[in-house]
DNA sequence: AAGAGACCCTGGATGC
DNA sequence: TGCATCCAGGGTCTCT
């Protein structure tokens, strides 16, 4: 399941594999995977190539000659670069045809992910919060959001209007470095666990984006896409298994209508 | 405002 | 072995 440090991979890689390619023809073999009219998308997008690759949040933003193309991975997205002569896997959805006789192909299992033609000038995602690597996102950012928030703090992590990019796995793994019990009420956090907050998630962020992303389940095989960061999952998936820190057992319970995985003795809640 | 549940969807795991 | 059921969850929407 992408996150933030997934589709940062996915950029860099497609960045490499694709930057100049030139659209010839569009295949859509499952069309709600499309926002909008498929015709217009079709239509809208021969004749233009790839110049820019950005990342939003867990969005990917793709700059041709005159549209942008806004792609969600959800769950289970994959994008594969093969040669137009190579076998079409059952799940894959859209097809670009690049003159250069490769294909860019877009996987998906599920079929949760979706796709959207903006204007280059109309490319902001509404709602999105701040950056969770960028400057913005601080300390005081988070107290002042904070303020008027009784959420439960896993819920928050989770939420994109407040920070964009953290999904499930990473949300847990922040809250365990921080010691934060994941059904703590934002109200009942200090400064101190706000600055522990923010240190770890851009630590725990930085470290899975250099290690290409996380391979967990589905997340396998697609190209250039299989991540190391699994390695270094100190709880997510860990139920019954022995804390790094303390040795308690690992529990799995379900907050913010997750699951999600803890150390029941690290991660207390406030009194 | 928060939170739960439905929905989208498939494959893998589990249960009988 | 085989069939039915459950579960996973990101975003969006509805309801309480």
């Amino acid at each position: 399941m992408p996150e933030l440090p997934e589709v940062e991979t996915v950029k860099a890689t497609l960045e490499n594999l694709i930057k100049g390619e030139k659209i010839q023809d569009i295949d859509i073999l499952y069309a709600p995977i499309i926002k909008g009219d498929p015709e217009v998308f079709k239509k809208r997008l021969i004749g233009q190539t790839f110049r820019k690759f950005k990342r939003r949040g867990k969005y990917l933003i793709f700059e041709l000659d005159d549209v942008a193309l806004i792609s969600h991975l959800r769950m289970e997205g994959k994008y594969f670069v093969q040669k137009r002569s190579e076998p079409i896997f059952k799940h894959t959805h859209v097809i670009f045809h690049f003159e250069s006789l490769m294909d860019l192909r877009y996987d998906d299992t599920r079929k949760f992910g979706r796709m959207e033609l903006r204007e280059l000038s109309d490319e902001e995602i509404k709602g999105l919060g701040q950056e969770p690597l960028s400057d913005d996102f601080n300390e005081e950012y988070a107290l002042k959001y904070l303020k008027n928030n009784h959420k439960q703090i896993k819920a928050l992590l989770l939420d994109q209007s407040f920070v964009a990019g953290i999904g499930n796995i990473y949300a847990d793994e922040i809250l365990f470095s921080a010691k934060i019990h994941p059904e703590e009420r934002t109200l009942k956090l200090n400064p101190k666990d706000i600055k522990k907050l923010v240190f770890f998630t851009k630590e725990i962020l930085s470290k899975a984006i250099e290690a290409g992303g996380t391979t967990i389940r589905s997340y396998t095989s697609s190209l250039g896409v299989s991540g190391r960061f699994q390695m270094n999952l100190r709880v997510h998936t860990k139920e019954g298994q022995m804390c790094p820190v303390c040795g308690s057992k690992i529990i799995k319970k379900r907050v913010a209508s997750r699951g999600t995985y803890l150390c029941p003795k690290c991660q207390r809640l406030k009194k």
